[in-house]
DNA sequence: AGCACGCCGACT
DNA sequence: GTCGGCGTGCTC
């Protein structure tokens, strides 16, 4: 160290970074490191909180945000030797409220804050995919002196009669604009010292994105609606006024909640010149018809659309888009609810209740939830809209009014109960679906009476079919299972009990019959993507194999004969599940198929319920609505119902009225009875009072805490010793926390790795927060490859 | 996440 | 003796 090292350390910058590698050391949440500043990287400014650095950690290079820049102050006692050098500012830049945000993130959802600010970037921004370097030329200086020929002359005055704004220009341009022939006289003034050959970078989006680009035009303002009228009333001047609020708009399907959200657009846009709004949308629903709507309305205001199916050039534009304010509605899925726009004016949440808006990876946040927060940040509105709001929206918004206790905030925001709007009509009168419930023990008897055998379409779905696809009308067929037989076994039954199970997971394979197979069949784990060929016979006692439990494909294997006798094509039949559709292309050229009338029959698992608008549509049926209905998870009624009502939704929208059949072996379940009747408030009251008396979400807050091992005994001890940490700091609190495991999942083994789950519960998202951070902070809990912490789950599984 | 350091079993 | 197993902990 030099003598004049205080003088030196005077001037010395110094930034925290949070790295994007899992740093999370328990307590003080300083997971940031500290990384000194060259003096010539901020000749162009001061390096701000927010933006995107890389930096050296250990052997290599990372990426990683300012959280803090300063002085020596930053030093405290780490010792000045370890300090190195920033490399590189990317130009990438988080607004503040983004970073508070991710700090909100990185503790409500436990998880380390390099990880959340990580994942808020698109990786296409971090790798700076379709940045390239460009030459351009910018007007300079005079002529040096010297013998100029009229026409040269003549050039400089036309050069210098161009608006300033068109500079820098590249050559090309250049020349079109002054319509030369050749860049000859351009080269000569670049040698004259007139112009200035420079680089500047450009952003070159490439490949796929055209979708949902090509606006028609076809969407036009219609004429709202009495219902939609009203909401709009009360609702504009709420969502123009500058702060915080969150309203539910709870429209049965066809009600025209599109609509809405497009004029409370329109309304905050004009209201706030400098605002941008975020739309978000389940990924699955995000087709060029939505994006179309969007586009085509706000054409002249920009509208980036964040979509998987989007080269990555192309998404790193969009977001640059949103970020520079030049797209000021920014339409995606879960992550656009990070889009850094300049100035948030409003963010809408359609179809709130669906569970891709959790995402399943590290950080473990609900977009809805994130929205809110971010929203209170911001100082915005934001709008959910459903047709079957998630329970915790349900009762935020005091929907189920029976309830006496005050519903507890999502994510830990002030308490501020969510405003209701209803919008109960179809638009332009539509009546709802007709839905009629099939009894399936009863009507299996009837298929084999008429010889029809063991099938997965029953007599009433199948004449209901018939006469649909005969009299040229279009339908859909859910059934949420994918492959052919999801159970495998020896022919023998009970006597042997034989079944065919993944080695690596505590689960059954699944049959799959493929095209791709050339008529092959393969059994496939579902959890760890294991495959293996079927045994000829069964392993332990020699005798035959039964197929049992219909997916996708058997039912279009049944189908076939049923297309053939009404001189149907192959092609009119599309089955879209995650086998079949395997990138957004494949998805939307089936939809693509659909609209067009060319298919006529739609088979799938879920992703053909959502979001998907086809007025030929006259029939709808559930293959089996028990489905998911019986699994071991509290919210499987939940998800029953909103899976029928959305499907049921495709039926029978403008002007005819459809048909929606439901196959079921519980015919007085509530979820289906409720659903076919379309009765979401009965539904929610019914649930809503059952979550009460078993102390479960929304009546309580959850966390989930999974330790996996690939020893068994060593995943429970974790677990167990966890929980009893839990339990007596519980105790010291009062008890005000409920700590229930290790708890066997129904899935007790993936890939070979032994899982034991808690569930952390209280009657507050603070007191859950307050076990877990303590937790953390004695060293006991930290997210990593071997300990999984799932705030909020939506998924028990 | 890598990649070091470090403390116990089978080899030249 | 030493080569190397992968458990634990650090990276400014």
């Amino acid at each position: 160290m030099s003598l004049f090292s205080g003088k030196v350390d005077a001037g010395r910058r110094f930034a925290l970074v949070a790295v994007e590698r899992g740093i999370d050391r328990a307590g003080d949440d300083g997971a940031e490191l500290l990384y000194e500043i060259p003096a010539e990287l901020e000749s162009s400014g001061s390096l701000q909180s927010g933006e995107r650095v890389d930096v050296p950690l250990g052997k290599r290079k990372v990426g990683g945000v300012v959280v803090a820049s300063g002085g020596t102050e930053l030093l405290g006692d780490i010792d000045p030797v370890k300090i190195r050098p920033i490399l590189r500012r990317s130009g990438a830049i988080l607004p503040n409220s983004l970073m508070e945000l991710a700090k909100w993130i990185a503790g409500y959802y436990v998880c380390p804050l390099g990880m959340v600010l990580s994942s808020m970037i698109p990786s296409a921004v971090k790798k700076e995919i379709g940045k390239k370097i460009e030459a351009v030329l910018a007007r300079s200086g005079d002529p040096r002196d010297g013998d100029m020929s009229k026409a040269l002359a003549g050039l400089v005055q036309r050069v210098d009669a161009l608006p300033a704004s068109f500079f820098p220009a590249s050559a090309e341009q250049l020349k079109l604009q002054l319509g030369e022939k050749t860049l000859r006289g351009i080269r000569r003034l670049i040698a004259m010292g007139v112009l200035s050959e420079q680089t500047r970078q450009v952003l070159r989006p490439s490949g796929a994105g055209e979708i949902g680009e090509h606006s028609f035009g076809g969407d036009r303002a219609v004429e709202p609606s009495p219902d939609q009228a009203a909401v709009l009333k009360g609702l504009e001047p709420l969502v123009c006024r500058d702060e915080f609020g969150v309203h539910l708009l709870f429209g049965v399907t066809g009600s025209g909640k599109t609509e809405v959200y497009l004029r409370l657009i329109a309304a905050v846009l004009k209201a706030h010149p400098d605002s941008s709004v975020i739309v978000l949308v389940p990924e699955i629903a995000l087709t060029p018809q939505a994006s179309e709507r969007y586009s085509g309305r706000f054409k002249d205001l920009g509208v980036a659309v964040l979509h998987s199916g989007l080269s990555a050039s192309r998404r790193h534009s969009e977001w640059m888009r949103a970020a520079t304010g030049a797209a000021r509605v920014v339409v995606g899925a879960r992550s656009a609810v990070f889009a850094p726009v300049p100035r948030l004016g409003l963010i809408l949440v359609d179809e709130e209740h669906d569970t891709s808006y959790k995402q399943d990876q590290l950080p473990r946040y609900h977009a809805r939830d994130v929205a809110i927060k971010r929203a209170q940040i911001e100082g915005c509105s934001v709008v959910l809209g459903s047709a079957t709001p998630s329970l915790e929206t349900w009762s935020n918004a005091g929907g189920d009014s029976s309830s006496r206790a005050p519903a507890a905030p999502r994510g830990g925001a002030r308490p501020a109960r969510y405003q209701l709007w209803k919008l109960p009509h179809r638009v332009g009168g539509g009546a709802l679906p007709k839905v009629q419930i099939v009894d399936m023990y009863r009507e299996r008897q009837e298929a084999r009476q008429l010889g029809l055998g063991d099938v997965s379409l029953l007599p009433t779905l199948r004449r209901a079919l018939h006469s649909t696809l005969r009299e040229g009308a279009q339908a859909i067929l859910l059934l949420n299972r994918r492959g052919f037989a999801t159970f495998v076994g020896c022919a023998g039954g009970a006597s042997c009990g034989w079944v065919m199970s993944c080695e690596r997971c505590d689960a059954r394979m699944v049959l799959h019959r493929d095209a791709a197979l050339r008529g092959g069949e393969l059994l496939r784990c579902h959890h760890c993507l294991s495959e293996c060929v079927v045994p000829r016979a069964c392993p332990s006692c020699a005798r035959g194999l039964v197929r049992l439990g219909a997916g996708t494909q058997r039912i279009e294997e049944e189908l076939r004969p049923l297309l053939h006798e009404l001189a149907l094509p192959h092609e009119a039949m599309i089955r879209v599940d995650r086998d079949t559709m395997r990138t957004a292309q494949d998805y939307f050229s089936a939809l693509g198929a659909f609209a067009s009338g060319k298919a006529r029959l739609l088979v799938g698992t879920q992703m053909i319920a959502k979001g998907l608008d086809f007025p030929g549509v006259r029939l709808v049926g559930v293959v089996s609505a028990d489905t998911g209905l019986n699994m071991p998870d509290f919210r499987a009624g939940e998800r029953a119902f909103q899976l029928i009502s959305q499907v049921s939704g495709r039926a029978g929208r403008a002007d005819s009225q459809g048909l929606v059949i439901i196959q079921t072996m519980e015919p007085g379940n509530p979820a289906i009875v409720l659903a076919a009747e379309h009765d979401y408030e009965r539904f929610a009251a019914g649930e809503l009072a059952a979550r009460r008396a078993f102390s479960l979400p929304p009546q309580t807050r959850m966390a989930r805490i999974v330790c996996r091992d690939e020893k068994q005994p060593a995943a429970r001890e974790r677990s167990a010793a966890l929980a009893e940490w839990l339990r007596a700091w519980s105790g010291r609190q009062g008890g005000m926390i409920g700590v229930a495991g290790p708890l066997t999942p129904p899935v007790a083994r993936v890939a070979d790795q032994f899982r034991f789950g808690l569930e952390v519960t209280g009657s507050r998202a603070g007191l859950v927060q307050d076990a877990l951070r303590a937790a953390r902070e004695a060293g006991l809990l930290k997210s990593d490859a071997k300990t999984a912490v799932d705030v909020d789950p939506v998924s028990m599984l």
